[in-house]
This record gives C-alpha cells, structure tokens and sequence, in this order.
DNA sequence: GCAAAATACTGAAACGTTACAATTCCGGAC
DNA sequence: GTCCGGAATTGTAACGTTTCAGTATTTTGC
C-alpha cells in the first residue's frame, strides 16, 4: 500500500501542494514543473488517494448497481456491457446481489457510500417506503426492468409486446390450447406477460377460455408443474417458458411424455442463450436486447449526471422473438370457431 | 442526498461533535446521551458519509474483485455467494471484469479506491510486473483460480485430479482414442488439465499416441472444429469439453454427424449447469464446486484481514465427477494392447 | 525601461469523520 | 468540607485531497 502524500511529492519535487494537486489533474502548468512533479510522483511511488480526492470534490465515480441475481448470465451480460461503458467515464460498478440482501438496507449502504449514481432493480415494486428512499436519493437514478412511478428514470424490456408476437405466432401456426408459465401474475414480469398474451387473442378475436394462464408458484420444481399440465384432459399444444430452469424443467416432462417437439409440442423460451439456440430442436426465443438495454442504462445515467434535468423518461426495449426449429403447427388442428 | 453532517447533528443535540461519533460508532455512552442524539439523527434525515470514515480510519470495507467474466454463470455464482459472505463481515464488493478491461489497470484503480482486500484472477500468470504490482499492494490478497508464486494466498480448482478421474472414467469404459478440447495447453487451465489427462493414460500403462489433446484455437468456431476431428479418418470415441459454448458447438457437430450419444460418442463436460443436466441425455460433468471456493476465498481474506499474518496458503479444491447419461463403452471396442 | 496584464505558483482553508488528550462531573472516603 | 478516582463528555488535531484568494514571476505593449 503506497504510503506517500501530495506533501511528500510536494517537499521532494520543492513544489506546493497545491502545484502537484494541478499537476494531477492536468491543469495548466509549466513543462517544468510538470517534469519535476512526475519524477517525484515515480520516485516516490505515490498513488493518489481517491478517498480524499472524493470527499473533498463530492463525487466518487462509483455507481451502486443492485441486481436481482449476478448468477443469471443475462444480469451477468448486463453487467459486463455496463461495466464497459462506465469504464468510458471513469466509473466503477459497486455490486449487490439480491441474493441474501434486500433492497432498502442496500440502498442504505450506497447512500453512506455516497454513491454518484444508482441502478436499481427494486425487489419490490409496491413498498413505499422503499420508493420514498429511492427519491430521497435525488441523485442519477435508473429504475431497471420494473414498472414504476414516472417519477423516475427506467428502463424496463418490451415483454407485453414481446409476448404479444410470440402468442400470435402460435396462434398463426393454429395453436389454440396455449400455456404461459409465468409466475405472480398480479407482479412485474408476469402481469406484463399475460397482458401481452391476452392481447394477442384479442387482437384475432379469440376466447381466452381454452387458453391458459399457469401463475402457479413454480419456485421449486417446475418440471412436476408441467407434467401435470401435459397430462391434463385437454393438455396445452404449446408453451411459453420463462427462464432456464423453467425450459429445463418443461424439456424432461415432454421427455417422460414421449411428446416429441415440435411436431406435437410447440416451444417457445423467454431468455436466449447458447443453450438454447444449440439445442436439438432449436428453440424459438424472445431474446433480451442485452446490448441495448446496457446503452439506454448507460445512456439514461450520464445523461442525467451531465446535468441534463429534464422529465424523466421511461424507454422500453423491444424484445425480439427469434425464430427457430421448436415450434410447428399443432398436432390435429381444431379450429374450433365456437 | 442527505446534507447534514455530524457536526450539524451534533447542534442539533446540543452535544460534541466527538460524543456523536461515539454515539454512531456504538461505544459507551450515556442512556440520555444516546437518546438525545438518536432523536438529532432521525429529525436531520443524517446519514453518515462513509468516505470521511474511511479516510481517518484508513479502511474502506470494500474488496475488490477482479473477475475474467461476469457472464459466465459459474463466476456469477460465486460473486453471489461471495457478497453474501462478505455482507457479513461489513464487506462490499467493488467488481471489475476482465471484458473490456486490463488486470493492471484494474489493480491500480483499486489501490486509488483504497480497497480492504483483493481477489484477484490474473489475466496473465506470467507478467512479472503484475505479479510485482499485485506484492506491492500488500494487503490481504487472494488469487483466485490461476497458479501463481507461492507468496500469494490463492484458491485453485482440481483441474489435475478432476481430468484424470474424467478421462479415467473413460478408459475404464474402453475408451483409448479420447479428444481433450482445451484451449492453450502451455497456459493455465489448459496446462493442468492436459496434464491430469496424461497422468490418466500413464497410470493404466496406456500409450497416450492415440489419444488427442487439441490445443487449437476455438475461439471463433467450435463447431467446426469438432467437425474436422469427427469427420477425420479415426475420430475419437469420447470428447472432453470444457464450457457451455464449446459443448454446444460440439452437440451441434455430433448431430451433423449423425452420431448417437452415448452410443457413438460419449462425452464429458466442464462446468455443470441447468442446461447440462436436463440435456438429453443428460451429460456428465465436472462440476465446479461453486459454494465451497466461495468459503473458501472468504476464509482466506478474512484471515488475513483479521492480521493472521502466517504463511500464505495454496488451496486446490476438487472438481467433482458428476456422472449422468453421456458416457458408455465406445461402439466398436478395439483393446489395442500395442 | 516601465507599468500593466497575463501567467505561474503558493498557502491555507475547507471536506466529514475519528481518536485522543484534556476537561468536567459525580459519588463517596477521609 | 475537601479530595480522589473514575466515568462521561468535550475540543481539536489529524486524515489527503482540492480550491481559491493571493503573491511572485514572466510577458507584453508602448
């Protein structure tokens, strides 16, 4: 740990504090004296001490980022963009997980911190005290994924669209008897999801009825979840998954149903990954604009820390549903027109 | 942002300064000492400023951690399991990925910041002036992952062991002609895992001529890679994969090839995952023990943040078989005995 | 060659804490 | 009533920077 001072560089290079501190910061100075200043600085092996260099200009560079899981390659794709893109500014990410922390005490710890900017993703999106916090906070702010008051800046991903296509797209190959695995349904995600579901049979004038919606808690073991749906009377002709495990879970009950797919069971994913898009069928997905919600973060951010106190926005990113091999027209088609 | 100081509280209560600090910081003082200046910091909104106290304290509770990528669920896996130990002692973690960013230049905006400790994974095991960077920063330091000189404090996986039970799993089930796919054998992973493999063949007095350790780039194209070796005049009976994109791209070739698994091809993963297992078949993996490097790393940096200054330790922890569906004998056993 | 203007540098006062020596307070022993 | 010892509290000097009002030095224009 370096243990010299801007006085030690002072005294050794027969300057001012205040001349190194210029030095330092790339104010004008004489060629001189920067010279003399650097030689010390390498000869002293000195490090400046950001601590002090924060406390007295009010500003850290760092950036509290609070995500509902890192393990989740697509949180974890986010990070990696993210802290690409600070890097640019000279900002650093300081993490917590949701896992094992919650919400407010996080925030909490950002604050004392003096954080210059906030990435939250509220693990709650009702608790006012936690929105009363999160406004007290009156600095950069961007709202990640949840729906929230318009108050604050956000992003959130286009998942009533989004599954507004990739429901049509199944009820374009004739599907009728359509499940959407989605939990919490009275919460973000899952509200927006079956919204956009519900939309699509709108949109064709189809009854929901024969539709299903499964806003059952399929926390601990999904697989048995779906076994019991695709051994129900009238089981589903296609899925709609969210998440890796949820998949994982729904490909060994279709296995121990000796459901082949697609061409008796239609799939589509919500989250792409390598996995998915290797498997055998491919699985049509709606992808997570990653890239794109790193930028608009990004974006949102500095745009507010550069002062530019405008209405706050709130952008939604487009979900893109990609096409591939898991998803035919269904089995025996029963256009049934009621 | 909270403006009120502890010298304002201090007013406020009609206390000093230090007794706040007293206060704050939990020593003896007294019930109505307490009180007086409880109510001061609730009816100020005052939050402490954590800069300040680390400052005059010459501690920041913050750790840095250097990471090779954040997307890659197996260190996203222990980033969770790592913040939640570290909440524990007070800790935080100030990240940093490897994507888009250089290990030395990481290593000094850490020592700017003033971390409490470091966990590092080097981006070069060879580069002397990182190593002397990192003996430098003299603080409580753990290498994660790569070898490294004996003086530092490091965790490392059981490459070694771990390939040789996998591939002598292998050979128990006939296996003689097996492909290691890693990357850049003379540099670590690599190196130890090519080197458990060897070990494998040596122990049962095997020749290793027939086996095929690629080292090749795979980077840009797995699958094409793995086609090359299965179309070639005696491909291998078994694969050894290490990481998701690798596996997949070697699904994807197997499945150009028209080979059954395990019946033609048997194969054995790196890293364990949701996808891996509920694959089909599901394949068998070495698996990463995630919680335990986790303890681990923690043990070891608050060892040595509680200034048990003795010998730095070495830790291997040991991967672990997972056998699944993926491996059976080779189709056509020929026993060469030389 | 001189005043004025521009430029280079200095010194000390912050920033918000903690730590520590100094002070006050209090109850009891003599 | 005085004095003592310990506990409770205070006041202030750090911690390592930046900032800014000044002062010293150089350049410029005549």
């Amino acid at each position: 740990m370096s243990r010299s001072t801007i006085k030690d560089v002072a005294r050794e290079a027969g300057v001012s504090v205040g001349s190194v501190s210029r030095v330092l910061n790339g104010l004008a100075v004489s060629p001189r004296m920067r010279h003399a200043v650097d030689t010390a600085m390498t000869r002293l092996d000195y490090e400046p001490n950001s601590l002090a260099r924060s406390m007295r200009t009010n500003s850290t560079g760092a950036v509290g980022y609070f995500v509902p899981d890192v393990a989740n390659p697509l949180y974890g794709a986010i990070i990696n963009a993210l802290d690409q893109r600070l890097k640019a500014r000279g900002l650093m990410l300081l993490l917590a997980s949701a896992r094992g922390r919650n919400g407010r005490e996080v925030l909490a710890e950002f604050r004392r911190r003096r954080v210059d900017g906030l990435i939250f993703t509220p693990d709650s999106e009702t608790d006012p005290e936690l929105i009363r916090e999160l406004k007290a906070f009156n600095g950069p702010t961007v709202i990640q994924t949840v729906e929230f008051p318009d108050s604050f800046y956000g992003v959130r991903i286009g998942y009533r669209a989004g599954l507004r296509s990739a429901t049509d797209y199944l009820l374009g190959l004739g599907h009728r008897r359509i499940a959407l695995l989605t939990p919490l349904t009275e919460l973000w995600p899952g509200r927006e999801r079956a919204a956009g579901f519900r939309e699509a049979f709108e949109a064709r004038q189809l009854d929901l009825n024969d539709a299903l919606v499964c806003p059952q808690d399929l926390g601990l073991d999904p697989e048995l979840e779906v076994l019991r749906l695709l051994q129900s009377p009238q089981p589903p002709t296609a899925l709609i998954l969210p998440g890796t495990r949820i998949l994982a879970g729904a490909l060994r009950a279709a296995r121990t149903c000796k459901l082949a797919i697609p061409s008796q069971l239609s799939l589509i994913s919500i989250g792409d990954n390598d996995w998915v898009s290797s498997h055998d069928p491919a699985i049509t997905t709606l992808r997570w604009p990653v890239e794109t919600l790193a930028d608009t973060i990004t974006e949102l951010l500095v745009s507010q820390m550069d002062g530019v106190r405008n209405q706050p926005v709130q952008i939604t990113v487009p979900a893109e549903l990609v096409l591939r091999e898991s998803c035919t027209s269904p089995p025996s088609p029963h256009q049934d027109s009621h």
